[in-house]
DNA sequence: CTCCTATGCAAGTAGATACTTGTATTCGAA
DNA sequence: TTCGAATACAAGTATCTACTTGCATAGGAG
């Protein structure tokens, strides 16, 4: 007779698996092993048998700890999303820098993150991600742009919310086409090119503060 | 007894081969299919089965006219590349403009075309293209670039061309940050990005005209 | 010790997709 | 009309890679 609901045995991944140590341990390697090989090969290039290569272990092994690629990339994509967004946020607690220093920090805080988690920007330009890490990913855009946005209005009050936070977007997008040229230039030609960050996206930032509504816009040469 | 060198029939794509009215035909409307899948789906997500479809043929029928995948996104992006460097080649050919009209042009020339061709950009990030597209992408950079280079330099001819081309890199830059949101925008938000597009470009463009050596950077607010 | 569960892997499978083969048909020039 | 070359496609193949199976070992709670 054939059973009804049959248990099967639990020969891949499971949610409520409990992990021992050595377990844990092989967890953490192979999300080592993984933001190795993504910063290597990037997330499309990666394959899952290079990152359980890396790690040592067998492609089995592998899916005892993830349900597959996808989650790899989510786990690491979501930890350095909240990581990063941390860092953010304990920028000037004391709130005693001036707009231009706050909003350079969080641009030198952002590049420094990239350029120590290479992987992280193939994670979330690339990667398909769970909408957890999906969620961590917009969170941590939204903390960049809040951060800029609480600035704007701390110097200009009557800034209305929206446009504050339209304002930060902005910045945002600047700071990601940069960003792109950063990850990929020569040693030599980085310093530059962190200054030309600051310059973009201050320059963007600060007439917001000094023109009035009337003159909005960049006037003609 | 085994030929020396048998000459193979042609079964697959030959690129000696000569076609006839049908044959361009066939190979410019399969051109414009995948303009459109790669446009609906993106690089990676469009088979070159999705392509042959579209174009109301078999896939072995595509293979007649292209050696691979990649031969049809260089074929286009290539083009594409062209046409965009031709029209802004062609913007103020009597310099006339200012040059503040003159980088707004350009940036709308940019833009327009992005609208136009909504598969160029997936194919210039995301495809791997053959040497020669590659080059006309470069170039295609490189117009951008000395486009404003120029009339950085026009406006101030004490500008070292170094520094006036790496200027007109970070404008690159950051045109493309705004333009990767600009492609995903909502139409009511689009013009609003339009204009936050030529500001952060010209807000950081206009200080190097103004601003002497000695006060290069951002002053502190 | 005992037994359940976690860990581990050799050796697969499954499915997707870029690309071919063999053959039939059409075109166009001589 | 004739014949080689170009066009067309049904029906594949080849390969890659995410993922599984079955089974063997280790380890900790009782």
């Amino acid at each position: 007779m054939i059973p009804f609901c049959e248990n099967p045995l639990v020969t891949v991944f499971d949610p409520n698996r409990k992990h021992n140590a050595r377990g844990e341990q092989r967890q953490q390697a192979l999300l080592r092993a993984a933001a190795a090989v993504f910063g290597r090969l990037g997330y499309h290039q990666t394959t899952t048998n290079a990152i359980a290569a890396e790690a040592g272990v067998s492609p089995a092994t592998l899916y005892q700890f993830f349900p597959n690629k996808e989650a790899i990339a989510s786990a690491l994509a979501s930890t350095y999303a909240r990581e990063m967004a941390e860092a953010e946020r304990a920028i000037d607690s004391e709130g005693v820098l001036s707009f231009t220093e706050a909003v350079s920090e969080l641009i030198d805080v952002c590049m420094s993150f990239n350029r120590k988690r290479p992987e992280f920007h193939t994670l979330v330009v690339d990667a398909p991600l769970s909408s957890s890490a999906r969620e961590d990913k917009q969170v941590l855009g939204q903390v960049f742009v809040d951060f800029i946005a609480t600035r704007l209005r701390r110097e200009l009050p009557t800034l209305s919310r929206s446009e504050a936070a339209h304002h930060g977007q902005v910045a945002l997008m600047i700071f990601r086409g940069i960003l792109d040229e950063l990850t990929v230039a020569s040693p030599h030609a980085r310093p530059r090119l962190q200054q030309a960050m600051r310059n973009a996206i201050l320059r963007y930032l600060i007439p917001v503060l000094t023109e009035s509504k009337a003159g909005r816009t960049v006037k003609g040469a």
